[in-house]
RNA sequence: CGCGGAGUGGAGCAGUCCGGUAGCUCGUCGGGCUCAUAACCCGAAGGUCGGUGGUUCAAAUCCAUCCUCCGCAACCA
């Protein structure tokens, strides 16, 4: 006898930099949707991992001063703690550097160039001499510089392996608008619009500017680039074109691959087109989920609001913070964290209402029958509603989570338990317990109470791993009570069921004093790497003689009017006299600048730079302008006594 | 006119596809209860559903137009 198998994966993440309460959201959710498939008896295959090559790593590498595996091989260690952390059951855990993978996606590139859907070609884009690295029209920053160096860029070209987009695309728009595949489907559009309806156009898969990769076998100066080294992680993790594992007939498509927003579209687009390229069967389901937004904000490290998981599961518990970030993200939405937010739902869902709900039946069992209850029993006008609601539960969230709905499971747990608080108030047991005529009425509606605990904790016990089996403790459940089947059926517990007082289980939290100190872990890790004191700068770049440096021509010049350009946030159009007749020059820093902020200041400019076009704007020349910290920006004032044109040296 | 999302009582959201008494959670105020974690239960206040115009017997919902916010624009969940 095989069970049905349920195959569900995290993105493997990129770890140029630790991982984030985002991160962990992807990874909490499917570790909760496995727990639960697990629990109804599935065969579960849940996989994790981490992407592990590419050109940031290879300078992260050399920046640490470490080699690409030793680098990677420090991150992922991170990464497989914070799992721990969050007790994430994973089943196994891919790296894109492990043996396998890389002989497997050696073969399957070959195929598809067998196939002939990958073909050499030319790639052209704007190469950076100094970073040697090559960008895409739209990588580049405001001024059509060099994002990472903001130096300038020329046009150049390098032979690189391309895949065949194009034969896919109907199949692929169909696959998104006519199928359930992509959930929520509302997005579907987007991608349509985006890239599909303009033409999809093929896609560069290989490199041969870094070596921090996958080599192609057949031609080795070229390194497999990420699309396919990434993405087919999903099938060489079951064994696909490899030896190490056996499980590719058994799990096969998969069930589902949970993806943030941002890395949908190769989910929805890239991955189908080189399965069909393959004719292998496509996966079932793609749940794509928005971010975790910190008051509003997206979350970045250059705003400090990047919320550290570990710290929080330190303060809370990993369950607590589970249960949090599931609950409040709905399928396809971004959802908004603060800490605020994150401790009133623990207070008011957690502690007042379950941990408070167990405590007080509990603690009624203990002072009213000592602990073990009576076997006889007395039914009364507000059972059966609680009884109801408490034995179809178990269905409701079953739908629930076969259609990704975490947040609306956990809703609807709690509906039951919020009932079962109600029913306490309605029955008033302490009134009963106080006639001894009663203890019969008594002892049922506490066997009511402590049969909603039991099943709402264990379809609860996916998503909150930790703390349940302790409720289980104390309303004195065994293993056979808190399955799958038995959260299907009320009347589990044995009648003469004896309970444990114990710990509280989620106590409640101070709020004002809790956010204080939140904000002042915050506002320490802020200090270190925002203020100037921890700054630390940039590296020098390469040594270079006094004639490399004679040859960028830097002036001072005035200010007489500035404009912000419209249909672009960034730039703000500037009018300088510069002692030689005047000029226009384009600057990037209209987040950070009013216009009227600089007419009449003196500004550094690089005086003989080539003169672009940005936004149909003329620029001759640059405003010179320093990062701060954050990630704000501020223009040079040189001394207002200098005359406009004075040349720099 | 680059693409997309959002604007609903103090906060966060549902409802919008398939028009017909505006709902949920939290907070506030009043009451109840005392088994429990200052908790639990009940009740109340509070919204011209971003603006304007249109279709309709009827619009949060459909159409048009405008405003504001946010994200994305080939790789940070």
């Amino acid at each position: 006898m095989t069970n049905k198998t349920f195959y569900i994966t995290t993105p493997i993440y990129y770890p140029s930099g630790s991982p984030h309460i985002g991160t962990c959201y992807t990874t909490v959710a499917c570790d909760s949707i496995a727990r639960y498939k697990r629990m109804q008896g599935y065969d579960v295959m849940f996989l994790t991992g981490t992407d592990e090559h590419g050109q940031k790593i290879e300078e992260k590498a050399r920046e640490s001063k470490v080699t690409p595996k030793q680098y990677v091989d420090e991150i992922a260690k991170i990464f497989k703690r914070l799992w721990k952390t969050m007790n994430i059951s994973y089943d196994r855990y891919i790296r894109t550097t492990d043996d396998y993978h890389v002989e497997a996606i050696q073969k399957i590139f070959k195929e598809l160039y067998d196939r002939g859907y990958i073909y050499k070609g030319e790639y052209k884009g704007k190469y950076c001499t100094p970073c040697e690295s090559f960008w895409t029209e739209s990588q580049l920053d405001e001024n059509g510089c060099c994002p990472e160096c903001h130096r300038e860029v020329t046009q150049a070209s390098e032979e690189a392996y391309f895949f065949k987009m194009s034969p896919f695309a109907k199949r692929i728009e169909k696959l998104l608008t006519e199928t359930d595949y992509l959930r929520p489907k509302s997005r579907a559009r987007e991608i349509v619009n985006n890239f599909i309806k303009p033409g999809l156009e093929d896609l560069c898969v290989s490199r041969t500017s870094f070596s921090w990769g996958i080599p192609v076998t057949f031609d080795t100066k070229h390194v497999v680039y990420v699309w396919v080294d990434a993405l087919f992680n999903y099938c060489t993790a079951l064994g696909f074109e490899n030896s190490r594992y056996n499980d590719y007939d058994k799990y096969w498509p998969a069930d589902v691959h949970m993806v943030a927003k941002d890395i949908m579209r190769f989910h929805a687009v890239i991955w189908p087109a080189m399965l069909m390229a393959l004719d292998m069967p496509l996966p079932k389901h793609l749940a794509v989920h928005g971010w975790i937004t910190f008051n509003g904000q997206k979350m970045s490290k250059s705003m400090g609001n990047v919320v550290d998981p570990f710290i929080l599961s330190e303060r809370y518990g990993a369950d607590a913070i589970r249960y949090h970030i599931l609950r409040e993200m709905a399928l396809g939405a971004d959802s908004s964290f603060s800490n605020e937010i994150m401790i009133n739902r623990i207070n008011s869902d957690l502690a007042n209402g379950l941990g408070n709900l167990v405590s007080r039946t509990v603690a009624m069992a203990d002072k009213y029958f000592g602990a073990t209850l009576p076997t006889y029993r007395e039914a009364g006008e507000f059972d059966d509603e609680l009884i109801a609601k408490a034995t179809a539960l178990r269905n409701k969230v079953d739908e629930f989570i076969d259609n990704t709905q975490i947040n609306n499971a956990l809703a609807e747990i709690f509906r039951v338990i919020s009932r079962a608080n109600k029913y306490i108030d309605e029955t008033t047991p302490w009134i009963l317990g106080k006639d001894e005529s009663k203890k019969a009425r008594l002892a049922s509606v506490l066997y009511n109470l402590l049969e909603t605990i039991r099943i709402t904790t264990t379809l609860l016990s996916c998503f909150m791993p930790a703390e349940m089996p302790k409720i289980w403790e104390q309303i004195g459940a065994s293993a056979d009570d808190v399955t799958y089947d038995a959260a299907g059926r009320f009347g589990v517990l044995p009648l003469d069921v004896t309970v444990h007082r114990g710990d509280i289980i989620f106590p409640r939290i101070d709020v004002e004093k809790e956010i204080d100190e939140l904000n002042a872990i915050i506002g320490n890790q802020s200090d270190d790497t925002g203020s100037t004191v921890g700054f630390e700068p940039e590296k020098l770049r390469e040594e270079i003689t006094i004639d490399d440096f004679a040859k960028a021509d830097l002036r001072v010049a005035l200010v007489t009017k500035c404009e912000k350009i419209k249909r672009s946030k960034k730039l703000l159009c500037l009018q300088l006299d510069d002692g030689m007749g005047g000029r226009q020059v384009v600057s990037g820093i209209a987040e950070w600048y009013k216009p009227e902020d600089l007419v009449g200041k003196k500004v550094m400019i690089v005086a003989n730079l080539k003169p672009v076009k940005l936004c149909g704007v003329e620029s001759n020349g640059m405003i010179c302008a320093a990062d701060m910290p954050d990630g704000t920006c501020k223009v040079i004032h040189p001394d207002d006594a200098l005359p406009n044109g004075s040349r720099v040296r």
